[in-house]
DNA sequence: ATCACCTATGAAAACCTTTTCATAAAAAGT
DNA sequence: ACTTTTTATGAAAAGGTTTTCATAGGTGAT
């Protein structure tokens, strides 16, 4: 791997033209770039990225976390944030934290200590303290998927209450009265939203919340198994169920199917994310679309900003959208 | 940010002594050990990654190409690659290829560029000459998903005919003789090598191979959906169709569902990959299960095994598996 | 023709580690 | 008690850039 030195002797010129030529920072004659770049050429040159970072103190790399790298949802936004890191010439690193508080504070940390230039976390189970904590420092920190008051400028989330009232509305519209809410973790505030938007909607059909009709889960498959038994075994008569996930959605299919319920004759079901999978279900998965790949490339274009110190006039609040498919019948 | 020499200062001792206290190089009395750790953990030091990398030569990350950053594919793999790659202290560079030449070129390039480690490539569209260039530089590279004989004990990938063998197999013991193929692009390995084992099944059977059955396709959804159509204007009278990967098969599904046939009662389907998509298809897909997260994980230990100049016992080819589910049926 | 001012370039400092080499002190051997 | 070996530590070099400061040569103005 050869250096700037070598190709500033090869060019017969001094180190410091040939930085001045690579980063065009001040003129240099033209018959002088011409040397220079023909030797670079010649000796298939790259500049030593750890060299220039210490003096810079700049990596180029943008760090991302995210709860589970398997997850549906993960890809899309990946490829949002990746298109626009990728066009600023920089590039991505990925921790995951399994969801995990600890393991995601370990994968924050991880990255910080990389010296990423900004840091885009989408977390689940870390307290705000600690997002707080970290965007005191001296690297830009965006948060993806769910918003905290005093970083307000720093997230780009849904407006998760519409997303909720959404969903319930449409199930309402639909004739249903009796309508259950599986929530994801009530410690998350996206979660918390949701459940308030379905409140919202039952209130304004004038209809009463009943704590019974709604069980709280953890956004994951299994979860939402468990929080269907749970329902079931009340005995509620509830014609549809508004899950806060799609990935919950899934267990609750089959667990309703293994009860020997059907979707959505007996029990009409709504989702949120519309993660790839929604569309492929069976029945296909009426849900609430979160634009994440836009969100993605919010959060990077964000990053980017920050980075420049510049404010830019990037979206944060994305509105979610009901996506109408075959899970969702009309009663009575 | 504090520096090692800050650290010194405080701590009353030399830089050396502090560097060899926090990587444990050489021993240090317990006494200066414990006064440096003090200092270190009050000014929350943190070794600057470039200074580090600037003289040891070791970024401590491993880049990892993949064709599309949502595909349902990737997560999986990334999933397997991050666990090893994490759990010895290293960090994932991501680079989208875009399933194009020349950006996963550019990708490549790129990762090499920011000096990673070791380079894990999941490419579709390059050229073998390329990574065999690439293998001759000095960081080790892993191919993933696909085999190159020059470059075999550096490939991770799966048993292709056999895959093709059992997916065309299945649909034979389940009475069909009218099997058609839709590949992927042939100029890739593995789909060529799906398209023996589905000939060699029916040689098995001592069925002909009619060039008539089978389609090349772009191994993306709206390819299966062409390939399809295009199968359907032959007027075959097929009763199965054995598609190379999932992603085609939901193209498939769609197009045969919007000819008025139903899968499997008219025909009969057999994926590949068996990517999670798979078993929320409606019907659910049989399909040959490709051991992703494995895979994932071996070509993270071979990295790191290169890293380290030793040879591991890692295996790199992978059995592929049936996984009977709806999309097959029986007849005659 | 002389002077002031640009312009292009070079020399050297700075960035922060790891690591080699040297040395002082302590321990071991005679 | 004296020499030799071991152990703990410090000083300094090396790693490859970018950037500041200095300087030589050239350009334009008087």
């Amino acid at each position: 791997m050869s250096t700037i030195k070598e190709v500033s002797r090869l060019a017969g010129v001094s180190i410091s033209t040939v930085s001045r030529v690579l980063n065009d920072t001040v003129p240099v004659a033209d018959e002088t770039k011409r040397r220079v770049l023909n030797a670079v050429q010649k000796l298939d040159y790259q500049p030593n990225a750890f060299a220039r970072g210490l003096v810079t103190n700049r990596s180029g790399g943008v760090g991302v976390t995210v709860n589970d790298l398997s997850s549906p949802y993960f890809g899309t936004l990946l490829k949002g944030v990746e298109e626009v890191i990728e066009e600023a010439g920089m590039h991505l690193i990925v921790a995951s934290g399994h969801a995990k508080a600890e393991t995601e504070r370990r994968a924050v940390e991880f990255l910080k200590q990389r010296r990423t230039d900004a840091l885009i976390i989408h977390s689940e189970e870390l307290p705000d303290a600690d997002l707080l904590n970290w965007a005191k420092g001296d690297i830009p920190i965006l948060v993806i998927g769910r918003y905290i008051a005093e970083l307000a400028k720093s997230c780009v989330y849904l407006d998760n209450e519409t997303g909720g009232r959404l969903a319930t509305r449409h199930l309402l519209e639909k004739g249903h009265r009796r309508i259950a809410h599986i929530t994801g973790p009530l410690s998350i505030h996206d979660s918390r939203e949701r459940l308030v938007g379905y409140r919202r909607a039952l209130e304004e059909a004038g209809l009463n919340y009943e704590e019974d009709f709604v069980v709280e889960a953890d956004f994951m498959e299994a979860g939402g198994q468990i929080a269907t038994k749970r329902l079931l075994e009340r005995k509620l008569d509830f014609s549809a169920i508004f899950v806060a996930n799609d990935q919950m959605a899934v267990g609750v299919l089959q667990t309703l199917r293994e009860a020997g319920l059907r979707v959505p004759e007996d029990i009409s079901l709504v989702g949120f994310d519309d993660v790839l999978l929604a569309r492929y279900l069976y029945p296909a998965l009426t849900t609430i679309r979160q634009p994440l790949f836009e969100m993605g490339q919010a959060a990077a274009k964000l990053a980017l900003a920050a980075l420049d110190g510049k404010e830019m006039g990037v979206r944060r609040k994305f509105e979610p959208e009901l996506i109408v498919r075959k899970s969702v019948t009309s009663i009575r």
